[in-house]
DNA sequence: TCTGGGGTCCTAGGACCC
DNA sequence: TCTGGGGTCCTAGGACCC
């Protein structure tokens, strides 16, 4: 199964100020009279009916609907009742994965059957979650992960969606090439190029077409398009890497103001770091230019857990390679290679 | 429409080692 | 003097997801 929060940040944000459930409601970063530069992070169904969407820059949000409830974003919050929510699927799965703060897969092989079992099990979770935060999902119920992400998407808002393996191919024939979980715009666009246009296309394709223009990806993606999928639900997850960045109000070509958004962000990161009990060997310094073109700059050294030793790395990235003409428009600061190990001291002293 | 911030995985070439 | 095959690590960038 796939459980997913509906619409969670403001659906968190409703349970708190129940004043703004029957208006459109956005989630995301300040508007500043249309002249904000993030995007909405969610909304709610009434501000769907507008045309509003998550991801969608909320400066076209604000001009379509000004008088919208905007609220910040605040994770504390989000991350609270995520856990809460999750905690409660949890107690049902035979393996637990969360895939992001309102997402997790769950089997259920050994307690549960067949479909109708499952299906029992989808809606005690469904209620129990709904009891105890208060909070509305979807759940995907399928004989595998991809279809279970598929049919919860089928199944939105406030539903329980079944699709049984030998429906897949059914259910995902008529679907655009961009619903298949993997597919994004770049992909859909070659596929588009190649005369493909439906996943039920891609499903039918000439396999040796696909890996010559996409390699084993070409592969995978034909597998995906007929239903099957054999990753596991993963239990221990550990993270890969761990980094922050920041769009300046304005772009910026100021060395001084880099500088500065390099520190801040390297001390957030670190906080992150020490927090986990981490230590990191690669650093990457990412650079959006006014144009959108991106860098990034990365670099390995001695392991370690130390503010000094990441922002006078980034601080170097960005000195040596940053441009010294180019509008700058975003900085990111990220550490990767993440150990348990502590740091070297200096073991290797000559005495 | 004018585009955030958090991530993951994959590919590919070059340096280097045996 | 001109050269193979196996491998690891490092770095840069692209595509994708929520």
């Amino acid at each position: 199964m796939l459980i997913d929060m509906d619409y969670f940040f403001v659906a968190c944000e409703e349970l708190r100020r129940p004043e703004i459930k029957d208006k459109p409601t956005i989630v995301g970063f300040d508007p500043k009279q249309g002249e904000g530069r993030g995007v909405v992070m969610t909304c709610n169904y009434l501000a769907r009916k507008f045309g509003i969407r998550s991801g969608m820059p909320i400066s076209t949000a604000y001009r379509i609907k000004p008088d919208a409830v905007y609220l910040p974003i605040d994770y504390d919050y989000y991350e609270k009742m995520s856990r809460e929510a999750m905690g409660v699927a949890k107690r049902y799965a035979d393996r637990f994965e969360q895939v992001s703060i309102d997402e997790a897969y769950i089997e259920l092989s050994r307690k549960s059957i067949d479909y109708d079992s499952a299906v029992e099990y989808a809606k005690k979770i469904k209620e129990s979650i709904n009891k105890e935060t208060g909070l509305p999902c979807t759940i995907g119920v399928s004989s595998n992960k991809l279809l279970a992400k598929m049919a919860c998407e089928a199944g939105k808002p406030d539903g329980i969606k079944l699709v049984k393996e030998e429906e897949a191919k059914e259910f995902l024939k008529g679907k655009d090439l961009d619903d298949l979980y993997g597919i994004g715009r770049k992909t859909k666009e070659k596929l588009e190029a190649m005369g493909y246009k439906t996943v039920g296309d891609l499903a039918k394709a000439n396999t040796m077409e696909l890996m010559e223009k996409f390699g084993s990806y070409g592969v995978e993606m034909q597998k995906s398009a007929n239903g099957i999928d054999e990753s596991k639900v993963e239990e221990n997850y550990e993270v890969k890497s761990i980094g922050r960045e920041k769009t300046f109000e304005r772009d910026t070509t100021e060395r001084t103001v880099a500088l500065a958004a390099i520190r801040e962000l390297s001390n957030e990161v670190i906080k992150e770091v020490q927090k986990a009990e981490l230590s990191f060997k690669v650093v990457t310094v990412k650079m959006r230019y006014a144009d959108f073109t991106e860098h990034l700059k990365s670099r390995s050294i001695r392991r370690s857990d130390q503010y000094d030793d990441l922002a006078s790395t980034a601080t170097d990235l960005y000195s040596k390679y940053a441009s010294r003409v180019k509008r700058i428009r975003k900085i990111g600061v990220r550490v990767s290679d993440l150990g348990k190990e502590k740091g070297q001291k200096k073991i290797n002293s000559f005495v």
